[in-house]
DNA sequence: TATTGTTATACTCTATAACTATA
DNA sequence: TATAGTTATAGAGTATAACAATA
């Protein structure tokens, strides 16, 4: 039998069914919490965690080619293009051909863009320690191992045609 | 002194920098992989995470009102109206005016929305089983208790204006 | 006056497919 | 033939601001 069809109470309190069970649901409303404090903690900078993310990419490892930047952040590559062109526009990134493999082009910052990072950087860590301030060392820890085995960092499916 | 900058070998591997021990980076990639799991095992059925979680807000709370159905969601209430729509579409969401206040929407399944849910509420479950596989009992509830603490269930900013 | 849903609009993010230049 | 970057394009997702109906 199909329950019956009735108004809620408009000021019931909403039940969440089986959401609150599912690990997904969890982690897809943190990550909305935490997108939404990382843009707020930003400020001036104006900085998403998919810039900054590339950003330290291309610090760490200078010249990086973009499909290689794309496959570390999980991207297309033709979805690279846009993010590096709001980047060079605000003159954080400059991109230079290879010479070793003339289709390809070497990624780096520029002074400007370290410059940037350096001043995020803190701010980042500051939002972090925001994130995890309500949970214990060992909540922090095993969290790290649980995403960590959730998402390995060599992934399968790394082709990113 | 700025750090020299010079090509990187294209096979060298990648160095992610500080970004593995930041747990804003590790949600958002876990969130990308689960996702992509989340998709494709709907198939046929085609259901989005935010349309699952809409689906069974409205089978948990018949009459639910959109906006109150927005803030579960974290979403904007305009938000609400293209993916109300979408579901509408598909003949799966029924809106009617509330007698009580007629400014607001009743939602409900439909017989086709409930029995649509019903369908892909095992394969979430699948979902849900692949994505912890990998974890231990312990860490399971670790990663819950964490992602509750990053994301209480009841919010500060519940506004949704 | 305030609230609910809606619309118009815009912006971001992402992907697919086709193009180009190189290899 | 295959690969790297690009372009054109399209779709989803989201938000802001303004509007109509209702409270």
């Amino acid at each position: 039998m199909a329950k019956r069809r009735q108004s809620r109470r408009t000021d019931d309190p909403i039940d969440f069914g089986m959401l609150p069970d599912l690990a997904g649901y969890r982690i897809r409303l943190a990550q909305i919490a935490i997108f939404r404090d990382f843009v707020a903690s930003m400020q001036a900078s104006c900085v998403t965690p998919t810039q900054f993310g590339a950003l330290v990419l291309m610090e760490a490892n200078p010249g990086i080619r973009q499909l290689d930047l794309a496959r570390a952040l999980q991207l297309d590559r033709s979805s690279v293009v846009p993010l590096l062109e709001r980047l060079e526009k605000r003159g954080l990134v400059a991109r230079e051909r290879l010479r070793q493999d003339r289709r390809s082009n070497a990624l780096h910052l520029t002074a400007k863009g370290l410059r940037l990072l350096q001043e995020v950087k803190p701010r980042v860590l500051d939002h972090e320690r925001r994130l995890s301030a309500s949970l214990s060392t060992e909540d922090r820890a095993a969290l790290a191992r649980s995403l960590a085995l959730i998402f390995p960092e060599r992934q399968k499916n790394n082709k990113t045609n």
